[in-house]
DNA sequence: TTCTGCCACTGAATCGATTCAGTATCGTAG
DNA sequence: CTACGATACTGAATCGATTCAGTGGCAGAA
């Protein structure tokens, strides 16, 4: 019956050490939780009978329910939380995260969107709804996703990360506009005129390849938004044309298959670009790679500009040009406001982390 | 009073609804969990009522310890969390781990070891013992840590990572010891007779530094223990002496920055190593760097080995020959093995992975 | 008409702890 | 000798759901 405990014995409860020593719950209850309300001598008995009788301490789920809270905060992303892994910079976010908020004893759970190919008897709901935990960091949503509403509907204390768009929470985000006008800058010193852009995801549904104009006023996550506008203002500004003079590929994910797939693609259009603009490291390895296997000299012939600058843009060859941004301190600061949201002090505005970019070797003039 | 509505409004709950409503609180719980167990029209009712109240739906706590189970899986690390995430192998393992237990609507929650410099009002005891979880995957223990007892105290479901040494509990490894003879193996073949080693740590407590004969056998984490077996091995076998011929750096944590001292410490000894053997790609990383910066060629004056083959060891300058070892699939097979465990499927024995050498542009002949 | 079976819903027990007001005991001071 | 304050422990209420054995009503079959 019970698929637990295959040998059949019934876990052993502290009602089961309370009768066994023969005080009152309480008191073994007190034994674990406040050792200075009972005598040392009784409270060894106690612990030295638990222990005999193989009890596993205080069930966190009955004293978490009792107590009202989990010591559990939430790392909510929109996908699937194996693909938010397939990027170095998911892991830095989650190291920064993890010791703010370990150092004040609480846990981080990862938790993904719904899964599609689900096991058929899993249990219903999405994990977002069913997640044990006392506040949300919610994770570059799109706009539009529908996970985003149900995780506030849990109206939990909540922090808002690449996504202020979206209300008076409190949030941590960088200028993406102007890093990625920095990188455009860059690069026009360089006397590049005619540019490719490696993009992320637009939409939930991204269509992926080459696309129109018209699609590239239709993202939906404010980051990629934000640096498609900032290139664009940048491109413009120098007199540029951003239709005519910047080819753009949005991928389906942010991997280096997709950046050398889309750096494929962009290098056979007439005009051809001279420079690549990716919005993540991956993207950019992709095309770094793509460039290797055709022969393609960089920075000589192509030019590739990063983003993110995770530690291995340093070591590739060529060493990556890359937009820097702080990528643990994102993940410290989101579990800092997190934390003070839970004791009630309310941060209003987003904090705003400060990027470069790092000139390196992939990067150079542009052929004439 | 109550700090988490700072409005005063008392918490919705089910039986808030159902009196709402006037039903039973067992119909609102249907209505959420059975929507075949009442009419269409009053769950529809049910569910507007509760949405206008501004009910967050079932508290998860409660349904947690009601039903016994929190559909959350702990990934346990000994260190705290934002060590563990300095190497993007990590980042590839929970990849895995995720992977396989999100398609069966499991969460996973991290799980760091206690905090030292913690916040003095933050909950005592050790995370492990708090953990709202059905089951554990211990990751890389060593076999004296004081956690690995705690954890397994909770008589949980629980796999083993890199850590086979203790017990009849389901595991999840590599042959450390055949891949370091094979990294050996690659380096004598082509002609060093004189070794580095930047070795992971041997103790819970790390010295750190260049290392004496005796102290190479107190590794107290497999792991590391393996692969001085398996570098011992391969360099007797070869008629070389392990005292005389190999010098090992014992670092103090898994970073670029210990690999790069290492390395200085290495080739600064008479005679001077001409292969360097890392235990992780970091410190290989890190070789690579002090080499670059001391002006040594790589790999005309030394080799440099690495351990792990992290996607970007391919792409570094030189490319990094390494061992590779299937890390995604090491998180997919620890999350199987997890949940068979908790279905009492009782799976005997060690999951062995496969592990080869890739040799890339960091090796080549030794130097005259 | 009576019986059977199904549908829709109810009530109370239960999960395993924590909390807090309260009681008994004892040493000490007045 | 009484009163008082500590100290050590008890008992019952409570956290917010889920579960399951019922109950009543109604349709269709006998």
């Amino acid at each position: 019956m019970d698929v637990k405990s295959p040998r059949g014995e019934r876990r052993v409860t502290l009602k089961d050490v309370a009768e066994a020593v023969g005080v009152a719950t309480s008191t073994v209850s007190n034994a674990y939780n406040r050792p200075d309300q009972l005598s040392e001598t009784l409270r060894r008995r106690i612990l030295a009978t638990a222990e005999r009788m193989g009890y596993a301490g205080p069930d966190p789920q009955a004293r978490s329910l009792r107590k009202g809270t989990s010591t559990t905060i939430g790392l909510v992303y929109p996908s699937r939380l194996s693909y938010a892994f397939t990027d170095p910079m998911a892991a830095l976010f989650v190291q920064g995260a993890a010791e703010e908020v370990e150092r004040h004893g609480y846990g981080l759970l990862l938790v993904g969107g719904p899964a599609d190919d689900l096991d058929p008897d899993a249990p219903q709901g999405a994990p977002v709804q069913r997640a044990l935990v006392d506040g949300f960091i919610l994770h570059a949503f799109a706009d539009d996703d529908p996970l985003y509403r149900t995780a506030l509907a849990r109206r939990l204390p909540t922090v808002l990360v690449d996504e202020p768009a979206a209300s008076d929470l409190p949030c941590v985000a960088i200028d993406d506009a102007a890093a990625a006008a920095g990188a455009v800058a860059h690069l026009l010193a360089l006397g590049h005129r005619r540019f490719g852009v490696l993009s992320l995801e637009l939409t939930l549904d991204a269509v992926g390849g080459l696309i129109d104009t018209a699609r590239r006023g239709l993202a939906r996550y404010r980051a990629t938004r934000e640096r498609l506008a900032g290139y664009t203002r940048a491109v413009e500004t120098a007199g540029l044309s951003w239709e005519r003079d910047v080819a753009v590929f949005e991928s389906l994910d942010n991997t280096v298959a997709e950046g050398a797939r889309g750096t494929a693609l962009l290098w056979g259009l007439e005009p051809r670009p001279t420079a690549i603009l990716a919005m993540s490291d991956q993207l950019a390895f992709g095309a770094l790679g793509y460039a290797a296997e055709a022969g393609i000299r960089v920075p000589e012939q192509l030019s590739v500009v990063g983003y993110d600058d995770v530690p291995s843009a340093a070591r590739s060859s060529p060493a990556l040009t890359s937009v820097h941004q702080p990528a643990v301190r994102k993940g410290r600061e989101s579990g800092r406001l997190l934390l003070a949201a839970m004791r009630g002090e309310v941060e209003r505005g987003c904090v705003w982390l400060p990027t470069h970019l790092v000139a390196r070797a992939s990067t150079g003039p542009a052929p004439l």
